[in-house]
DNA sequence: TTGTATGCGTTATCAG
DNA sequence: CTGATAACGCATACAA
């Protein structure tokens, strides 16, 4: 009773394994009567298929995975969603994982690939660095997702991805908060050093707006986020911005590199006696729903995550089914302007 | 070069597999030197072990699943860290798996049983309705977190639990709102019919709250989730709100069911150009992040997600191990007093 | 349409 | 300490 397997089933039915295993996988050829028969057996027995042995028996499985590296990061709940959809229109199943902060994806991913028999992946947040060997030893196709934009150092022609440019949108920011009249723009979030993370990109695109538009860049402007709290969440936000300000720094708009941390600095501003935008206009970046429902809402750049995932997705399948090459998307991010940046 | 299988390790050191398999189990009899030599020619290869085979010769795996419906919310993300961790400190691995909207959580739990071997499972979330006959089926141990308050309708003794006590919890945010004063309490989210969900039940504390203070409950201060809407979602309780008063309801108070509904909700009121606690107080349920970080902040019952989390670590451990039973907990929530029902 | 036999990559048993 | 070899549960080619 504890546990059954084909062989049982196959016994009860007076069949051959193999006739079993045609009728649960759907083949077409075996008689309605036994396939009958057989389906019931397997209700009444409550059989469920080992997918260890079935995964070990098969040469290939039409599915894929899905990689998230943070699945607590809110601008991936919409992408999973229509990645599974979109693999299951085309017949693939998608299996679902969390990699944890301190495993490797890559690692990861060439074990599940090993175990499931995948036809290739899709990357969610992490990745930043690999050498190129290491690219190579994951032998199915694979697509990067929302992981900083892709810049050359990289071996692009044996994989794929989708993002925005975060060094453009950066700027992008910081120049409509610049025209704005903003003349003290502080950056809320990247570390000093590291210029490849989306952090770094992002600081890049706002030092890159200062000088083109005639501002000095000046380092006291960069509020790290805080070392004791969960990175991009929104009370590292909070946490950072409250010590900025304590320690007398002055700004009249913060650019915040995620919408996180935005939420957290906004509180921070409002805790110290401080008005947004009138006193320090915030802005964020990524465009997660719960910026929409602040008071005062959050200007921000909002990333096209869906269109992203349909892209990923269409990509990989192509690439699997040799209808398509590898390529590089870059999406374009909007700058949806609200009431953290607006003087009415 | 494709696939380096154990075999192949095996040949390169001269070695029989079964030694491979010991070195890579962690195995103490094998011998330093071979030892040394097969870890080197795995580096080489870049062998990875196939998992499908693993389980499948392996009798027993020292592993539990966490099976989370709803990956996307918040209040679940402290818990994967918590629990994951307990694990690894048992000696166990944990496989985080994500159900689907429309799965059966016991039917995946009961496949991956059978494909990983685990030896228990917690359930985050979903787990509304199951018969008896089922839950009999899934034959290792399991916990159910956060799902609603187990009644007597289970058949308690062949699983735990960890909950708040949804209707009590509801019912004291209720009397709290009550006694700041309100006589017109709506409450946001739940559906008219179903009082085993969690909705269900936080609806019941809320009209037995009422009833026991005197209060006549009022079937037009229930305001239904939207339809057109994710469910649960900030944006959900926006328009659910804004229909509600764009239709002439009226309140003094609302009662969200979650904090995302609460959020929706509050910024509802601001945009018909009402306030918050003013015109009407809002109060929320759950204590996630976000919730502190708005302005004004929200009123909630905070759920006490790390200890909830740690129990059912720990009750499930003891169960696997026999060191213990399975018993039901009922952890306290936190009724946390902000901005959004005080009247400064 | 159906049954038999072999292989998938490991683990584990049991002699050596 | 080590190496054959038999499971593990299923898919599949092949034969019937």
């Amino acid at each position: 009773m504890a546990n059954v397997t084909i062989k049982d089933i196959a016994k009860m039915c007076n069949v051959g394994v193999s006739t079993v295993s045609r009728t649960l996988n759907g083949h077409p050829d075996v008689n309605p009567e036994t396939r009958k028969q057989i389906l019931e057996a397997v209700e009444k027995m409550h059989y469920v298929p080992n997918n260890s042995a079935r995964n070990l028996g098969r040469s290939e499985n039409d599915a894929i995975a899905l990689l998230v590296k943070g699945v607590s990061n809110t601008l991936f709940s919409p992408m999973i969603g229509i990645i599974e959809e979109e693999a299951k229109e085309r017949g693939y199943d998608t299996v679902l994982h969390s990699v944890g902060f301190y495993e490797d994806e890559l690692d990861v991913a060439r074990e599940l690939v090993k175990e499931k028999r995948l036809r290739g992946i899709i990357f969610l947040g992490g990745f930043s660095f690999h050498s190129e060997e290491k690219l190579n030893e994951l032998d199915v196709p694979f697509v990067l997702a929302t992981t900083g934009y892709v810049t050359e150092r990289f071996n692009r022609g044996t994989y794929s991805s989708v993002s925005v440019d975060d060094e453009a949108e950066a700027r992008k920011m910081t120049e409509y908060l610049i025209k704005m009249g903003h003349h003290r723009i502080a950056i809320l979030g990247p570390s000093l050093k590291d210029n490849s993370s989306v952090g770094g990109l992002r600081l890049l695109g706002y030092k890159s707006a200062l000088v083109s538009n005639g501002f000095d860049y000046n380092e006291k402007l960069i509020i790290p986020m805080d070392r004791d709290t969960v990175d991009y969440s929104m009370e590292n936000g909070y946490a950072a911005m409250t010590r900025f300000l304590k320690e007398g720094g002055k700004c009249s708009a913060v650019f915040a590199i995620s919408d996180t941390l935005a939420i957290g600095a906004e509180r921070a501003i409002h805790d110290l006696g401080m008005r947004t935008p009138a006193d320090i206009a915030v802005a964020g970046f990524d465009g997660i729903e719960a910026g929409r429902f602040m008071i005062p809402s959050i200007t921000t750049i909002r990333q096209p995550v869906e269109d992203m995932a349909e892209s990923a997705a269409d990509i990989l399948f192509n690439v699997i089914e040799k209808t398509g090459d590898h390529r590089h998307e870059t999406f374009p991010g909007e700058l949806i302007e609200r009431e953290s940046t607006k003087l009415r």
